[in-house]
DNA sequence: CGACGAAAAACTGTCAACAGTTTTCTCTTT
DNA sequence: AAAGAGAAAACTGTTGACAGTTTTTCGTCG
């Protein structure tokens, strides 16, 4: 990400099926969409002032982005992976996770180790003091570091278009908190074995992070269904 | 992939701009349209005999693909990815192909482990008389087959997506043919990892194939700068 | 002969309208 | 009262046209 990137993106805001794009994507993933259901193109339409083509086109960008599907003569559907494709995002999550962690642990600059601690004792201060509304945003932002500082600029598009489509998961909600120690002492162990610049080490720290992550959701699902239906892996 | 996705399939390439989008995106990877050049709207509208709206609409759905790429009124750029993003797509490859043996080791069936030996007999055979007419799209379908076994649909997903865009690097002829002795050692290994039940050696087998790949692609093109430029990793 | 600038052509962005399909509603029949 | 057929409404798919921007062309001046 360097000073082109952002006058690219910029641009391509200006335009208005790219301003569309954005809004109907925020609008998806903050769920004011029904999940499932169909878009309405003529709703969207009105709702922003624009005819249907910039729609028609902002939700063809969506589909090619994974986030919604196209059914002809139908409309457009908001994609709602079941626990089977949120457990392969995970898996997918987790190895490239964990790569960012190894290149991270081979590459970054002691400014970077720095700020990664700062984040640490931050989130360590939020959760001493059960602050989990400053919390929450913290840890955002901390993995959104990780990915953007690890160099490979590819792999934190991929990261970032897997996590997006985690969002569309219905049982999403039920691994928000996932207990703020326990993530917490991962997140310790992470950037401990990046700032030893041990690659292996920070490797395994960071896939068993998500992989923790994925092992928590599917308990939530488990219990959720009241031990019905018994999941793989 | 199953029945189900094999209809939706169907049903997606019905659509105008859905067949649109593929021919458009098959032009593209053949190489038709210069790269790097507009892609014309009006040309390829006459070209497929329909108007506008559904050529604009395909090439937002490429664009999210991360094939294009939109300039504001200045129109659709095919994405030429430089020699640093085609390494790091390389090195995503590498992390997710590893992956995608390690399942494999973990998960294949007798059957898929009898295909893979099969495959990799006839390229052997294809090596052997120097063929290497068949020996490509054999080595293509051997890899695809792979990705399609490990029983991770997003990850099959991901890693099509990632040759894709690799296929827009302009040096990629450089890196076509890597040996076909070499390359089918590399192969023999991973189907014995897989047939011998190792995920750790699998992985290793399947993320080296991909790695010596790369590093075969970054030897050819500081030969081809004359070592003008000399490239990290 | 090359460079600069204005006019013209080409192209993209957006819209409104029409055709065809799907969905919903209503009325009839059992 | 429930089920089914037919009509009406709603919605998607596609088109052609117009407005605004960019690119090219062409003529002029240094």
């Amino acid at each position: 990400m360097n000073a082109a990137d952002d006058v690219l993106t910029i641009l391509r805001t200006r335009s208005l099926s790219g301003v569309l794009e954005r809004e109907i994507e925020k609008a998806i993933l903050a769920g004011e969409i029904p999940a499932g259901k169909r878009v309405n193109e003529n709703l969207l339409a009105t709702r922003f002032g624009t005819s249907r083509g910039p729609v028609r086109e902002a939700l063809r960008a969506l589909e090619g982005l994974g986030l919604v599907e196209l059914i002809p003569n139908r409309g457009v559907f908001i994609r709602q992976p079941e626990l089977e494709e949120a457990i392969e995002i995970y898996d997918v999550r987790t190895v490239l996770f964990g790569h960012a962690g190894k290149l991270l642990a081979e590459r970054a600059t002691e400014t970077v180790i720095a700020r990664l601690r700062d984040y640490l004792e931050q989130m360590e201060a939020a959760a001493r003091s059960r602050d989990f509304d400053s919390y929450y945003p913290l840890n955002l932002a901390f993995h959104e570091f990780i990915i953007d500082s690890c160099g490979n600029a590819t792999l934190a598009a991929q990261y970032r278009g897997l996590v997006k489509k985690l969002h569309l998961f219905r049982a999403r909600s039920l691994v928000q908190g996932g207990g703020l120690e326990v993530s917490n002492s991962e997140h310790r162990e992470m950037v401990d074995a990046v700032a030893a610049r041990d690659p292996e080490r920070a490797q395994r720290a960071h896939a068993e992070h998500v992989a923790r992550a994925k092992a928590r959701l599917i308990a939530a699902c488990r219990k959720a269904a009241g031990e019905a239906q018994p999941q793989p892996n």
